[in-house]
DNA sequence: CTGGGTGCAAAGTATTTGCATGAAC
DNA sequence: GTTCATGCAAATACTTTGCACCCAG
């Protein structure tokens, strides 16, 4: 789906900075607010901090984006997508996505707490298969 | 362990401040700053806020304790402990731990991608047991 | 047109730091 | 006694807000 239908469909107007945070945040994969602000200032030096701020926040309360907090790493923002876990490099510090079925942990939960497992959230620590090799 | 051998072990001197941040902790379970504030503030109500930062940040380098990351919550602090996942209640915001074998899809990881697994992070939405019957 | 969005500047929070004093070892 | 930690106040960093102007629909 285009950007510009991805915003119309939630009631925000397809502006030009609006577009410009979607599409950095579709290169990237993963971006810190940092990594926003400084690809940003490069493509649009007018759009303003504020602007980034009050539109993250705009999506990710409409669900357009989220938000992929890892400990001892600053918060990223992606793109919303289908489930899939986080694969962060130690090493080299990229994130990867992975595409996985979780759903025996889920029932393994369920059947030893008598929870309701809704949803997950996995990040596995890895280094990735090219700093291995680069060994 | 007591908590004063913890901090001697890690070059830590064991002050009443510092102590009543690991008690804290190991009352809460999981507690977000503003807890340890509030909490701290009625029991040691000279400890000040710049103390809490600076211990916080000093016990989580030395491993001493970890941080929660949670999307769409505040972050959280733990005393360290074993491997374990977060069981986090969409209904009442409680968090449950739960001992968790994952190496089954450690090892998927590292077949399908060719990545070495390192540890995981493992979070999962649920209704807990408390409020589903309280429906 | 008109309502919502933007930029700017200012306000509001959160976090860190420097330094003199005080406590742990 | 020394060294390291604390409290306070000040500095810095981060995030939100109010308002006049502007643009997408």
């Amino acid at each position: 789906m285009s950007h510009i239908k991805l915003l119309k469909n939630h009631t925000l107007k397809a502006t030009p900075q609006r577009l410009c945070i979607l599409d950095t945040l579709q290169e990237c994969g993963h971006a810190t607010l940092e990594d926003v602000q400084k690809i940003i200032s490069k493509k649009f030096p007018t759009l303003s901090l504020s602007t980034i701020y009050r539109n993250l926040n705009e999506m990710l309360q409409k669900d357009i984006v989220s938000e992929v907090k890892i400990a001892n790493k600053k918060d990223y923002f992606e793109l919303k997508k289908d489930k899939h876990v986080h694969l962060v490099c130690q090493n080299c510090g990229k994130i990867e996505d992975f595409e996985i079925a979780t759903d025996d942990i889920s029932k393994q939960i369920e059947a030893q707490t008598g929870d309701k497992v809704l949803n997950d959230t996995l990040y596995f620590d890895v280094i990735c298969k090219d700093c291995l090799s680069a060994k």
